[in-house]
RNA sequence: UGGGGCGUGGCCAAGCGGCAAGGCACGGGAUUUUGGUUCCCGCAUUCGUAGGUUCGAAUCCUACCGCCCCAGCCA
């Protein structure tokens, strides 16, 4: 964890903007209320951890009020499979919403009320034309646009055909509801917004109760006020909807005081993207749909349920948002600072464990034959109170094909003709012989063991620079270890505009290693917790993906590997 | 050619007129029965650029440059 301060790390822009608040008396005798919006039409990613661990934190710090509620206001896309999969992500994450779980939908009946209101101040009206001269009427990004000939409707022709809107008397398209504010405005939001359309699509919630849907910017803002969200925090590509929000906060305030009596305040901050992985929903959606990986949780995605199922922790996804930041500017974060956070968890956490990825036979000439004994070694190194376990050790073992080279540069500290090695809380043996199949494929090593090396009770005066794990073969457990890496190949998957993002995906993403020789006491692993195998990286027993004796292992991360640099250079 | 936003080391990010925090990454060294961990040390004479104000500017002013967002009856 990074040091904690009392707020944690939580000190950015909007945390002094709301005590400063606090200061001056703005939020009057309310507390500090945020919230977190999601549209139930998909699934969560760390994106949107950052805006609900920031809407969450801020709340808790401030000991004010966190609500969730649900942006369902369009029920073409939505489903209540997402309202579930939301859910159960914010729970994981531990941002408790408490009582106070809300939907959009929940109010239908209050916007339908405060539309009227507009309509009745003048300030709303209905309008005939279609999407195609809606779009022409609003001018263009330099040019102003023009007014609606059904701008000036009456009051009272606007409120029948509100009306019949709603009873359901028009077909879908035919008819919208749009605030009147200023049509040369060189916001285009402000270019009378669409407020109400009429959609003959059952609600996930409302059923076919309502036929007209309140559009986004009319809704939100309502929203907000209605529920007394104090701090509104979206992200910057609404910051242009700022004035479109004050507008209908302002008239909710004016016109529906018995129901809203705060004005909310909304405050953008930039989206994070993360190296290696995409973001955007579509993008999501098509590595899903095409088949790219194996669904929404699929543990090389960046979704809140492919994190959880690839075996990273709450703390480590918000100990990553701290230390991230949140700013206006638009960034990238490092995956290898997400890495970073898990390590530094599971560093003190993870029991060892040895497994053998990518086994070798060793057989050790010398050992008395059909003898075990045990080798002690510490669960986790530098914590005592974590204990020790027993591992069988006998005269046949594997360890890593790659911790054995025939012809090693003088880098090299592992196992080599005529080298020496330690076996990790064992002895140090010997190679003597190198034994390949006809291809010339190393299919067994024969080598000595020193029976003075015992481990921690070395009277041999040896020193070797090289320590490896291994498994003895009789006594292995089998596992299946999934070996997780990027998705991608290159840092920002979009960036080569010309190529389809896909075409950079990593074809080792995942690696699949079955029979997986481990030390025995992987049996008595719970599913869900976390090992590191020694010297191999973090891992996940994947609790959905194991079945009775027939463990699954997810990677969460590789442990770092100065060797791997060092080869790398040569 | 309109409106909004952003530019501090490879990636984030503090800083709010007094002389560039911190994290990750990276490089070097020590310790180490995980080439892991831990521990030292190094890493922006400079804050998009150019002018100006000032004793003093990343911070104020001006101009310019670059990048992002906006023309859904999506959110």
């Amino acid at each position: 964890m990074a040091e904690k301060t009392e707020t944690g790390s939580m000190t950015n822009f909007i945390y002094y903007m709301i005590k400063e608040d606090l200061e001056k008396g703005l939020l009057k005798d309310k507390c500090v209320h945020t919230r977190f919006p999601p549209e139930p039409n998909g699934y969560l990613h760390i994106g949107h951890a950052k805006a609900i661990l920031l809407n969450y934190t801020l709340a808790r710090l401030f000991s004010g009020k966190f609500n969730l509620r649900f942006d369902d206001t369009n029920p073409i896309r939505e489903e209540q499979e997402f309202v579930d999969s939301i859910m159960a992500d914010i729970r994981w994450l531990g941002a408790d919403w408490g009582d106070r779980l809300f939907f959009s939908s929940d109010y239908f009946d209050l916007k339908y009320q405060f539309a009227v209101r507009l309509i009745e101040a003048g300030r709303a009206y209905v309008c005939d034309l279609s999407q195609e001269e809606i779009r022409d009427y609003r001018g263009t990004l330099t040019e102003p646009g023009k007014e609606s000939p059904y701008r000036n409707r009456t009051v009272e022709e606007n409120l029948e055909l509100f009306n019949r809107m709603r009873n359901g008397e028009f077909p879908d398209g035919s008819r919208v509801l749009r605030a009147k504010i200023d049509m040369s405005s060189g916001n285009l939001n402000m270019r009378d917004p669409v407020i109400y359309r009429i959609l003959h699509t059952p609600h996930h919630r409302s059923g076919d109760q309502w036929c007209i849907y309140p559009m986004y910017d009319f809704d939100h803002p309502f929203s907000d006020a209605l529920e007394g969200i104090t701090h509104s925090l979206c992200s910057i590509e609404y910051a242009d909807h700022r004035p479109l929000y004050d507008w209908i906060v302002d008239n909710a305030v004016e016109l529906f005081p018995e129901v809203v009596q705060f004005r909310s305040r909304q405050t953008e901050f930039a989206r994070m993207n993360l190296t290696y992985t995409v973001m955007s929903k579509r993008k999501l959606r098509r590595l899903v749909e095409e088949k790219y990986v194996q669904g929404w949780d699929d543990p090389r995605m960046p979704t809140i349920a492919g994190l959880r199922k690839r075996g990273f922790t709450p703390d480590a996804i918000a100990d990553f948002q701290e230390r991230v930041g949140v700013s206006r500017a638009e960034s990238t974060a490092d995956l290898a600072l997400l890495e970073h956070c898990i390590r530094e968890e599971l560093e003190i956490t993870a029991s060892r464990l040895m497994a053998v990825l990518d086994p070798v036979k060793v057989v050790i000439t010398n050992w008395p034959s059909g003898q075990t004994e045990m080798a002690e070694m510490e669960n986790i190194p530098g914590n005592e109170s974590a204990g020790t376990r027993q591992v069988p050790f006998s005269g046949e073992i594997y360890i890593e094909r790659e911790d054995f080279m025939e012809d090693p540069p003088k880098k090299f500290f592992r196992l080599a003709p005529g080298r020496e090695v330690r076996l990790k809380g064992a002895y140090i043996i010997y190679c003597q012989e190198v034994i390949k199949d006809a291809g010339g494929n190393v299919t067994e090593l024969r080598c000595s063991y020193d029976p003075q090396t015992k481990s921690g009770a070395d009277t041999s005066g040896k020193k070797v620079k090289g320590v490896i794990h291994w498994v003895a073969i009789e006594h292995a457990a089998r596992i299946t270890a999934n070996l997780y890496d990027n998705l991608f190949t290159i840092e920002n998957p979009e960036e080569e505009r010309d190529i389809d993002f896909t075409d950079n995906i990593n074809p080792q993403s995942l690696v699949v290693c079955k029979d997986v020789p481990a030390e025995p006491a992987v049996a008595e692993a719970a599913p869900g917790s976390r090992f590191q195998f020694l010297r191999k990286g973090y891992f996940y027993l994947d609790p959905k993906s194991s079945a009775a004796g027939q463990p699954v292992f997810n990677r969460i991360v590789k442990l770092k590997d100065t060797w791997a640099k060092v080869k790398k250079k040569g």
